[in-house]
DNA sequence: CTGGCTGCAAATCTTTTGCATCCTG
DNA sequence: CAGGATGCAAAAGATTTGCAGCCAG
């Protein structure tokens, strides 16, 4: 908690809840789903200050700010470079781990500076596969009944 | 354009501009992009007939949705598997030429079925890194005197 | 003809912002 | 104590939806 204070991140008791829920997790939440859950224990917290203080974080990289589901922002804890595997059905994101540094070649980069590279990789996740089975195998009978 | 009919998609005037404004089109539009422009030519033109138009090219594997732009969705009629080059201050996006295609290990992939994966290299396009550059040296400048 | 489009406007959702008040450092 | 943080509510965008009328196949 203390690095926080080094950065010029003012330490608020809202903000050590947002950052106890997403120390260590995994879930890739959004904005609402953190408001959410930490709004239960601490009633008086406002979505508003929810996206500033990740704004705050992903301003000082302590975040990662995914574009990675088409219907809202996710957040990343773990800002290490690291890719993502995206379920199209649930939007489960689960992070890829190991290396994936794809080294562009001088001509493909077209004369941008590159930061860094996000790999995405999209399909279903184990859950929602069982769940197109079962549905892909009624459909048969239904054709066959 | 005979190929959409055979898809069950019906051939609209809307519809046709603007399959004409996304055919060879580089610049990733927006669907208020696409929508500005096409309505300039074709007066009666909704957003929401951009809306719905792209989702049913969408579903017919027509066009690309790009979760990429952490703003709004942009769409891309090339349909084959490419990665991007996206810079982060003027949100330009260009395709990168070439095969990407970067084969996990089934370890990596936790149980996923892998549909396709995307490569997102984010930097500064050249133009925004020129300015970025004098923008350093005009603060330098002022420290200076 | 008929089901799939269209335009419009209203609704929804996510994210941002203005402002008075509060509290950390 | 001062500047940054908070909560609230309103605003701003992007996207979706309901609906009556229209038109491509």
């Amino acid at each position: 908690m203390e690095k926080y204070r080094h950065i010029g991140f003012k330490l608020t008791p809202q903000r050590i809840a947002i950052l106890d829920y997403l120390e260590g997790n995994k879930d890739h939440p959004s904005a609402d789903d953190i408001y959410k859950t930490v709004s239960k224990k601490f009633t008086t917290m406002s979505i508003a200050t929810v996206y500033t203080t990740l704004a705050a974080l992903k301003e000082r990289g302590a975040v990662l700010e995914l574009t990675v589901d088409p219907d809202k922002k996710r957040y990343d804890p773990t800002t290490e470079s690291h890719g993502h595997l995206i379920c199209i059905s649930c939007k489960r994101i689960v992070d890829i781990p190991g290396e994936h540094q794809l080294e562009l070649s001088e001509s493909a980069k077209q004369n941008f500076t590159v930061l860094k590279s996000h790999l995405e990789v999209h399909g279903y996740c184990p859950a929602c596969n069982n769940k197109n089975l079962t549905v892909a195998k009624e459909a048969v009978n239904v054709r066959r009944s």
